[in-house]
DNA sequence: GCAATACTAGGTCGGATGACCTAATCTATG
DNA sequence: CATAGATTAGGTCATCCGACCTAGTATTGC
């Protein structure tokens, strides 16, 4: 349908607004210019400010997870180490070159202070998360216990140094590899 | 000084407006109000808008390192387990029951993207964190190299634990708990 | 072919904002 | 007491925003 199409192609313009203005700089009149429509177009597609936020929560968030879901399968125990080593330095790497993902998190997360259905969005978003790698993990871990362990340390550490990356003391190697030796040795726990 | 007062005044209130409506939510005028000021009288203080948002960031970060700075030594080798048990508790709870501090950081960070005054404070901050935590576990740590270690491992933990602690499978208490063994693993390597 | 629906363009309105300007009052100092 | 600088109040201006309204034009289903 075009109508899908030209949503689509609101919503990839409205996220690009939100990486670089923030929230209060994706306005519908700024949406409608550099999509190259009218102000009354857009707001023909989307009723209101708020339900264009909401959509854009929504798209950007099931993509994520689905390229998470998409990720390699870890697979044999012997080589865990190695694995879980590539694994993480993707995760990791996203926040040491703060990424256009990296921007819209930050995004999301001081909108979520104040709306309270953005804050659904991404708590549901951390949830699902939390679901997709203890599926991963599950598979090289001695017990749940232990891939819950992992999971409750690897999801908030990769959060966090997205913001924290730049001003750690050690290298992205050097952390990837502690990251990585500590997630090791709880999953054999 | 009256006028030193008066400025800290703006300071307090424009925080507290930024914490509930974000950075594009303090507006000379809302700071104005809720002082009980003029708007030209809030202008004469801060020239601008960004000079008033540069202030605020100065004034909160060296509030926040200061506390930092203040919170008690680690003492003892044999009771680390527990000393560090407490002080990681104090840190995640700040997360864990979404605090002012916790939010004002999220506007922080958002802004810290779109603007360089800003992102540099953030980094300055987290840096100067680092060495602060640094004096305070090199004494109880077996090397410079394990210290460092554990500091690049619990800051950047701290922050993401902040965003996904409600989506997080385990309790606030399992989490300290993880976080402090293998905090103490690091410091005795 | 006709009617209902999807789409597009343009305009208006009230409200808020940052920057700026002027004038009045207060205060400290010589 | 007089004067310069600090402080306060009030007003104006151009700009932008979200919401709303109306009137055309395609497109689709009957």
């Amino acid at each position: 349908m075009k109508k899908n199409a030209k949503t689509e192609r609101i919503l990839d313009i409205a996220l690009v607004i939100l990486e670089k203005n923030g929230d209060y700089g994706v306005t519908m009149r700024q949406v409608a210019a550099q999509s190259g429509m009218s102000l009354s177009n857009v707001q023909y597609y989307f009723k209101n400010k708020d339900e264009l936020l909401k959509a854009m929560a929504d798209r950007y968030f099931s993509q994520c997870l689905g390229d998470l879901r998409n990720m390699q399968q870890l697979g044999s125990h012997d080589m865990l180490h190695d694995e879980l080593y590539m694994t993480l330095m993707a995760f990791l790497n996203h926040g040491a070159s703060i990424s256009e993902m990296c921007k819209i998190f930050r995004e999301y997360w001081a909108i979520s202070s104040r709306n309270s259905v953005i804050k659904k969005y991404v708590h549901d978003y951390y949830r699902e998360m939390a679901g997709i790698l203890m599926d991963k993990l599950q598979p090289v871990a001695k017990s749940d216990h232990a891939a819950s362990d992992a999971v409750s340390i690897i999801i908030p550490y990769i959060e966090g140094y997205s913001i924290t990356a730049e001003a750690m003391p050690q290298t992205l190697e050097q952390i990837t590899e502690l990251l990585t030796s500590i997630c090791c040795q709880l999953l054999n726990e």
